[in-house]
DNA sequence: ATATGTGCAAATCTTTTGCAAATTC
DNA sequence: GAATTTGCAAAAGATTTGCACATAT
């Protein structure tokens, strides 16, 4: 079984100097702009999603909420999915796959950026760009395409497992 | 249902000019090579995937695969795309799990490539290009990351769909 | 009051696995 | 002949759905 240590982002290490600051706007404040109902389980759903420290899959998403609302049930979690990502408020990792075929959710943030999975340890660390903001660009001018979601994940050996191999 | 409608890409088009030409080395090759144990199946699994004129999934994989030999489980198609992407001679794509949480596969070339998927009519075009060379060596500098894979998978409207719209 | 969302349980879909028989080197 | 691979059938894991009841506006 693979470790689910996380690698802090620049932004959350302060490091995201010269670069344009990251924010997450606020889900519930999309949600109600949109004229979304709000309900009890939306309500610890997104809180929970909004102020996770890491990727969740469904499964976790589902614990953590029975902690507040031992009613809400799997269904829900995978409808209100659905429906944040339905709206663009949120987005959908595969993490490499890192553990089986499970899907990893995020409040979506200002800027477009990659996850790094370490393929040996489970770190996950996070990298945004200028240079990405210029390939989406440069793909959509030449494809004809308006882009509407971007993912760029990529595998590989973080810097650790790189000297312990 | 999405139409599995495929835009060819540029390099099958010959609109690849002025780009390093993008080669698919031989899969039965690069399985001798490393010594693999060559079966009937997996010539058979390994011809269609290299030959395949649009990305496939495990079904669809096993149903074409049936056509030369009816005897081909199911286990046998996961089992050998398993094998391939541990040796890394194939590419592993979601297209925006445009039609639910399937896989699709390909033979991996010479050069990374990104996957536009058409949100609307399902269409996927794809697109090389050194930006996306560059932004890879920038953040395997940046991150520590030693890069395995890479995957850049966009979704959108394309051309068509957005006069439509 | 009415449209919408929820829990429950069962169903679906994709992928994986144990094991005896078959195949490759 | 020994090690590996296969088919089969069953299991596992993730996600979805129908429906009666509950809830938000």
């Amino acid at each position: 079984m693979i470790s689910s240590a996380y690698v802090a982002t620049e932004s959350q290490l302060g490091r995201s100097a010269g670069r344009e600051a990251i924010t997450r706007p606020s889900l519930m404040n999309e949600l109600v702009a949109r004229g979304v109902r709000i309900t009890g389980q939306r309500r610890v759903l997104v809180g929970i999603i909004q102020d996770a420290a890491r990727h969740l899959d469904a499964a976790q998403l589902l614990e953590l909420a029975q902690k507040q609302d031992p009613e809400i049930d799997r269904a829900t979690v995978y409808r209100t999915i659905a429906l944040l990502k339905k709206l663009g408020l949120i987005d959908e990792l595969d993490l490499m796959h890192l553990e089986g075929e499970k899907h990893y959710y995020e409040a979506k943030t200002s800027r477009d950026h990659c996850h790094i999975a370490c393929l040996k340890c489970g770190a996950v660390m996070e990298y945004t760009s200028s240079s990405f903001e210029k390939l989406k660009a440069e793909i959509a001018r030449e494809s004809g395409f308006e882009i509407r979601v971007a993912r760029l994940e990529l595998g590989g050996l973080c810097r650790r497992c790189r000297k312990s191999a």
